[in-house]
DNA sequence: ATGGTAGCAAAGCTA
């Protein structure tokens, strides 16, 4: 069962490459993020025809997740129960082929200190009581998507942010988002591509669109899958895939894949 | 501190 977590940065003006993608990629299930549609905008007809169900939490013009399943989607959730009063369209949960899932947009938060990073942290308080509830109904559970931190010095292209007041690498996010890790969940990508393994190989998840960021390998690991004890235990294998992050006219996201036995 | 790019939607906001 091939999972999979993208930042499309709209589902409308990269449908050609979302459906290039499905295609050769042949995922079970796509978490998606910043779909930045209404739900009566989004694209329902050319993904069902590629033999997806979806369901789709939408805003107009900002955020949007979504959930694309080749099995049936139960149990749908739209926004997270500890985090009721969120205005923005940031979290879909979901169960299918037994496996609960969630697309997860965690707030960029701006810059350190400032109202929108409070708001960061809000989603984290909540996330993380929501992820603990998770963990009790002992399921194979993958929380994917863009969590807009990265978590370690080995996920940034300039480790000496690790730990500064530099969005993405603080520690105040990084501690939110290590606390998600040493609560229970694994980090996907990790149980296959453990740090001490990783040489020349990079596994960032997002560059910038400026000053050629990708072209110099300039990025960040910031798009995780998050998996439960009983998801971590089926893992075979886990990737980024950067193919997408090169096509014309890209997302800035590249999508992140486990597969569970 | 600024500017570099992209999407939405129609000027500025968010990232």
């Amino acid at each position: 069962m091939k999972i999979a977590t993208w930042n499309i940065n709209s589902v409308k003006a990269r449908l050609p490459h979302l459906v290039e993608w499905l295609q050769s990629s042949a995922p079970d299930v796509v978490l998606l993020q910043e779909t930045k549609c209404l739900e009566e905008a989004f694209p329902f007809e050319p993904l069902e025809d590629l033999g997806y169900n979806i369901s789709v939490y939408g805003q107009k013009t900002y955020n949007g997740v979504a959930i694309l399943s080749k099995y049936p989607l139960e149990d749908v959730t739209k926004g997270m129960p500890s985090f009721s009063e969120d205005p923005q369209a940031r979290y879909i949960e979901a169960v299918t082929n037994q496996v609960r899932v969630a697309s997860v947009y965690v707030p960029n938060g701006q810059e350190v200190g400032s109202e929108k990073f409070a708001y960061k942290m809000a989603f984290y308080e909540a996330l993380f009581k929501h992820s603990q509830t998770l963990l009790t109904l002992d399921e194979a559970i993958v929380l994917g998507g863009d969590y807009n931190v990265a978590p370690f010095p080995e996920d940034m292209h300039n480790p000496t942010l690790s730990g500064t007041d530099r969005i993405l690498c603080s520690v105040q996010e990084q501690n939110q988002l290590r606390r998600l890790f040493n609560s229970g969940y694994q980090d996907g990508l990790r149980l296959t591509h453990p740090i001490h393994l990783e040489k020349s190989h990079s596994l960032f998840t997002w560059w910038d669109y400026r000053a050629g960021s990708f072209d110099q390998n300039k990025g960040y690991r910031i798009d995780h899958l998050l998996l439960s004890p009983q998801a971590a235990d089926r893992t075979l294998d886990a990737d980024v895939d950067t193919t997408p992050r090169g096509w014309q006219r890209p997302s800035d996201h590249t999508p992140v894949l486990v597969k569970l036995s």
